[in-house]
DNA sequence: GTGAATGGTGCGGTGTATATACCTTTGAAG
DNA sequence: CTTCAAAGGTATATACACCGCACCATTCAC
């Protein structure tokens, strides 16, 4: 043990273990269940709808069938998917998906909370403020083609018109959109796990509809700044928007 | 069963089909060596420095210590790093790093890019301004404590005082520790990756004195910004700062 | 009833990762 | 000069994750 002994190395005491971190251990398997919930929960997928035929996707997701189907068959038990045999069945995406493992906000007897930390959430929201500002300053700086503005569009139509149930998804979807929009394919997978993160924490929190019409009217002026070319203005008001929830979060879970 | 599928399904045709990237099929092994090279190339650790020892490193990692020293092995064969044995014996890195293989700029032939396409660059670029400006933002936003303030400035004056051949690495280590300053832990692997990305690019065009002069000059814009707490001009530094490389990188690859 | 598309099942092969134990080298301390 | 501790080097056995393939069972349009 004891590492940086006879010298104290000129470089040391800077960050940076980077090597620190444990390595990821990611199985395929596990990998491959994240990206489905993942499609599930921020709603790529809706209730109800269909996913590829397994040996479809399992090509797509460049993995065996056998690993996407143990995938399948634990999120099947989770109760996200349900598969359906025969012509034209397949597997789909449970009609009413499951309230996620809500982590108690509340501790029972004062034990550490299991995995929702004050740091975890000073990490997310720190990190999808400079995600997500960034995105929206960066679409909005970009030439968009008409489809592109239209879908963007009737994605903010969407998440004004959806009900408390569905909003969490709908609102999901915008966001990442709007990611896409900047142009940067690495950049997507990046909003999707901050944003499968800060899901977890909002669910510990109730939903309130005045929140959400304010929401509503924030996801406009962001659009909006968007689709006229104003990067600056797309970004203070993506900031103002992140600032609502991330008071919210803080208010109810620190 | 199935709801809206009448209609063809409203959320249909977005994006993102998050599905359908591949499964990354990160071996451990390949893990552990991209990890290795990170604390290298981005000067974590400096030439001549020692590693933790193997059984230690290997715990840090949460990686079987055969594996480790497979990664190890193969660095080692490209000249990165050198193991001693004996008592205080080690695993070290290079004295005298060997220039990555660097990626033709020029097709011989005409070929296609074997790795460097334009999309590559349009993707780092991007993505790099997202997280450096957000993480140079959020680091002058936040009340750093003295010995943060001193090792911000000496990775600055260590960068200013670099010579040629270490210019990348000390200026690396610059960059990253911005980011930690951010207070995100997430946000360093990002950076870190975005960062190798980037050195990849750039290890493919000259290193021209001039803009080494003109980057430690606005390097040092970014730190003071930071330093005295002032998220915007710290912001608009780095996006300058920033935008000198991507014009150069554009120039020399597009 | 027939055919086609789909999920369900079984099996064997291969490579990767782990765990454990032991050997070898080196240099400082006694 | 001997000893010892700390490091890298080696060997072997085990578990299982992942894959590829072939085949079965179910369902619905026609």
């Amino acid at each position: 043990m004891s590492r940086q002994n006879s010298v104290p190395p000129p470089t040391a005491g800077l960050s940076s273990d980077l090597l620190l971190g444990p390595v990821s251990g990611t199985n395929t398997f596990e990998e491959t269940v994240q990206r489905l919930l993942q499609t599930v929960r921020l709603g790529l997928i809706a209730p109800g709808e269909r996913l590829p035929a397994e040996r479809d996707l399992a090509a797509q997701l460049g993995v065996s069938r056998d690993t996407l189907r143990e995938a399948i068959g634990s999120l099947a038990g989770a109760g996200y998917l349900i598969s359906r045999r025969g012509r034209y069945g397949g597997t789909f995406v449970s009609d009413v998906l499951p309230s996620p493992p809500v982590v108690a906000a509340e501790t029972p007897a004062g034990a550490p909370h299991p995995s929702i930390t004050a740091e975890e959430i000073d990490d997310v929201l720190t990190l999808r403020d400079i995600l997500e500002v960034g995105a929206a300053r960066t679409a909005a700086g970009r030439v968009l083609s008409p489809p592109e503005r239209e879908l963007l569009w009737s994605s903010l139509v969407a998440a004004a018109d959806a009900g408390a149930d569905e909003y969490r998804r709908v609102d999901s979807r915008l966001h990442l959109y709007i990611g896409e929009l900047a142009g940067s394919p690495s950049l997507v997978p990046l909003l999707a796990d901050v944003r499968m993160r800060l899901n977890e924490l909002l669910d510990a929190i109730p939903l309130l509809m005045p929140n959400i019409a304010h929401s509503n009217k924030q996801h406009e002026q962001i659009v909006i700044a968007i689709l006229t070319g104003r990067p600056a203005a797309a970004a203070e008001a993506m900031r103002e928007h992140l600032g609502g929830t991330a008071l919210l979060l803080r208010g109810f879970l620190e």
